[in-house]
DNA sequence: CGCCAGGTTGATTTCGCTCAAGCAATGTGG
DNA sequence: CCACATTGCTTGAGCGAAATCAACCTGGCG
């Protein structure tokens, strides 16, 4: 994996400042832990809100980092990679939906990050500190009321995705597929449902828990037995039916 | 699995409710999210409580059931289990720590229960009801924070399990054998760490994810390498060193 | 043109699942 | 008190999915 140079490459990188960026038009566009602020809360978060550009490549945090607040994302597409040992490294999270927060989790439990975030596609984000949040977490409770709703959805989806780790590897590429259906998948001109991946296949290998290798070969399966079709980076499903029996593994 | 015989068996179970019962005991024993609670609302919380004594193989609630509240732990030991395809099941929790709070998520999340919990050792258990707690959550916004707090670590502690979830199944047994050490652990006379392990072999296979033929097997090759020897349902850890290799998987 | 990262492909190996048999402990009814 | 069913655990043989290893494309770029 070439970590290294992203990360070492990122430094001459950036975008300046955005100043003239309110808040309020981000969280209105979709239902999030934010819309507990009242206007005046979301004036103090506007005003101290760090957000900016970011190019493809660019390192949001690396693992280790300390915390120091949380992201808002308001477009653009984001992963987190853990690193494991000689190289590997496994998806923790896939970013993208505006308005959502990232590192929440470190934040709350004092944690440091426990992977590194890079950007994959454009993206504008933005960073909101410890001194803002924390003040707006302790004045608002039903800010915290939302986070913590928004917190045991998170745990729901963890859990789930424990059970998904113990179906075969065709079923969690699947799965991992129909995740990029909401934000990245169109008709095609013959009416068939097309999904773009917008991840390398390591990165996708490393989302569904299985080696780069093995995710070229179920795609070149799928191909023969008349499932779906890859091209480039763009999946097209021929066959409905038989790819959501995929999503049925053995257990669940 | 003989699931339904217990959770048929339980009707006729049943210790009478425990009425002198004070919640402020149970909180100062440990340090939990409830210690946010005023003394005034630790009475009121008290009084609404239905606390009693369960038996082993009693059904706390089943899969699907409507949560109608949370669940205090005081003592003994419960796990969850979620049943996957042709009765294999997976453990999604196991409870013992005195004031842990089983079943926030689906409270919080407005979700059904989605594993049955079943009482393993003898446990004195109180239900908190969805009346009692959320007015209880609306009116001391640090409550709610240290919930969030609480949520944060266990969906760190998800997280970890997912990293888990891709190491070998040994890593994953031994790792399942050291969450009992801190609560069931001893050292034995001739000073080796004894560690008790009150799951049956089909139980700690569902909770490293493995199937039970193999827990039998990795304990069997741990006696023949002299890391570890199994008795009934004691574990003796002959090589510590050796044994905490095992934990060391092939990421992290 | 040659280099190189990213992707594909096939051969081989390995881990752990599956299946089936056997055993020890416990309980039950005659 | 014994025959025998039941439950929980162990053991071994065989198999299959996916990892591993290694070679080989391919398209972009200096």
């Amino acid at each position: 994996m070439a970590l290294g140079r992203l990360v070492a490459g990122c430094i001459d990188m950036g975008h300046p400042r955005l100043r003239d960026f309110n808040c309020k038009h981000c969280f209105s566009r979709s239902k999030t832990q934010w819309e507990a602020l009242t206007d005046a809360e979301i004036e103090i978060m506007s005003e101290s809100a760090f957000c900016r550009e970011y190019d493809p490549g660019e390192v949001l945090f690396n693992e280790g980092d300390q915390c120091k607040g949380v992201y808002c994302i308001r477009s653009g597409l984001v992963v987190v990679r853990k690193l494991g040992k000689d190289s590997k490294y496994v998806l923790l999270r896939r970013f993208g939906q505006m308005g959502t927060t990232l590192g929440y989790r470190p934040f709350l439990a004092g944690d440091c990050h426990r992977g590194t975030a890079e950007i994959i596609k454009p993206s504008i984000i933005c960073h909101i500190d410890r001194a803002t949040l924390t003040p707006l977490l302790n004045n608002n409770p039903n800010l915290g009321l939302l986070f913590l709703k928004q917190a045991a959805v998170d745990l729901g989806n963890a859990e789930y995705e424990l059970l998904e780790s113990m179906m075969s590897a065709r079923a969690r590429l699947a799965h991992a597929i129909i995740l990029f259906k909401k934000r990245y998948g169109k008709l095609s001109s013959d009416g068939l449902l097309e999904i773009e991946l917008p991840l390398s296949r390591d990165d996708l290998a490393a989302m569904a828990g299985v080696h780069p290798e093995t995710v070229t070969k179920i795609f070149r399966s799928f191909l023969n037995e008349g499932v779906a079709e890859l091209t480039s980076h763009t999946l097209k499903i021929t066959s409905i039916d038989r790819f959501l029996a995929e999503l049925d593994g053995e257990y669940i």
